[in-house]
DNA sequence: CGCCTACTTGAGTCGAGTCAAGAACCGTGG
DNA sequence: CCACGGTTCTTGACTCGACTCAAGTAGGCG
């Protein structure tokens, strides 16, 4: 049979990548395809937890909305990001396109009988809730102990490895520059500032010489040391455990 | 046989209450008893992750130190919580106890076949992470978005059910006083605040009437209402998924 | 009783938020 | 092709909240 799968940019993803391609056919079947233009919503976090998804191309926003408007980012989605697990009734987050997306849709219900068939789907979904869990506290010693600018290098350096984690599950190819989906606003509401202390740590970073701005969205790191000492990043070790 | 489990104020925990006594005595065999005084370490964040934990008295900080010096403490354990998965190689956070602990403690490696003679054991394990990852989100939103009286403000409720809870596993009972285990500057560690800032949102929100310091220990919830509106808090949903 | 640590309070500074204006960019339609 | 309106981004001036530094108080424990 012939299915998608096999050009899809998630065919590599944590998710997929367990899979033969006899395997995930099982999975394609019950699987909807869902599109979503830029600025439309995949789900809302008062949404009761019916359908998971992963993405296949585009970018997606995690957010929560606060009752005086105030809003955090909570994740930015790529390709072969798994969405949907919620302990509660509801996702906690919305889901906000950043680009056209595409994502495979999965009822809820059918998760459990698709375990049962492929203990590993199950096995895998749960690492990929520790991965998540590791991600957001990474998040939160940012949030917490970093100054602007040391928030923004850190920013740079993390969406920089994770766009190209990302596009690598497809073919892996090296460049210093990169283009960004996400504006000014979102990275100031994921990081926990305003958009003029973002615009401010963009053009500081810029006339230091650590990054060039070729338009607002593509960014060259152009001093990779001093921005890494800068933002402390350490890239996440790829190692599994045993 | 006779084991300490009905005794244990972890009994009721999410990972515990899914046995029944007899089951029980299969996890029970293949643990150990740790006990650890306050400000020791039950284990540090470099360390392979090699063992797991449930925790049956006490409490416990989960920090992380950044290279300058900085901490930020990610959660807060009680009687009932379960400490130890890791996606990676390491633990990624180390766990300092906060008064006298006691915790059973399980060899990683076991926990494979007791998930084969158990399943139920492995959904509930996995179910506690998502839960894990709803908490941090929580955490996020209030370090990105709330000022120092709010984080406080939050900081209280928050803590104040967290307990309620820990100790309803064991008696449900209801008072309007609490007695916390942690320091300022573990709260201040929590928040990403300073210890200073901490202390004078304590001072203020007690001089405005809204809570009452018996000793710095003891906090009494004069009026819910006010703090309530001012850490914009939400009590979580006991609710399950489906 | 005295020491040590934790906490509180005050004074001054600085980083990030707020408010406001202007520039660059984008899509649309003439 | 350009004019236009709306949005996003940048930059400046000012304010204010939280941090820093510093002193002093309160508990806990030997």
């Amino acid at each position: 049979m012939n299915i998608p799968c096999n050009s899809c940019q998630a065919r590599k993803s944590p998710l997929c990548s367990v899979f033969t391609d006899l395997e995930i056919e099982d999975l394609f079947q019950l699987a909807h395809i869902r599109r979503i233009k830029t600025g439309a919503y995949l789900l809302h976090e008062e949404d009761p937890v019916r359908q998971v998804y992963n993405v296949s191309s585009g970018a997606l926003a995690l957010e929560r909305l606060a009752s005086n408007g105030a809003k955090q980012i909570m994740a930015f989605c790529y390709a072969g990001d798994f969405i949907g697990i919620a302990s509660g009734p509801s996702y906690s987050v919305s889901a906000r396109a950043l680009k056209p997306l595409t994502a495979c849709q999965w009822q809820e219900a059918d998760l459990q009988s698709l375990y049962k068939k492929h203990p590993k789907l199950e096995t895998r979904v749960h690492d990929i809730t520790s991965r998540v869990v590791e991600a957001i506290m990474d998040q939160l010693f940012v949030l917490g102990r970093k100054k602007a600018t040391e928030k923004i290098a850190w920013f740079l350096l993390f969406i920089e490895t994770r766009q190209a984690n990302a596009r690598g599950y497809t073919s892996a190819h090296k460049s210093r520059s990169f283009k960004m989906p996400m504006t000014r606003v979102d990275i100031a509401d994921y990081l926990g500032l305003t958009v003029e202390t973002v615009s401010r740590a963009f053009s500081q970073l810029n006339s230091k010489g650590m990054i060039e701005i070729t338009d607002k969205w593509t960014i060259t790191i152009k001093d990779r040391a001093a921005l890494t000492a800068l933002g402390d990043y350490t890239s996440p070790v790829p190692g599994r455990k045993g």
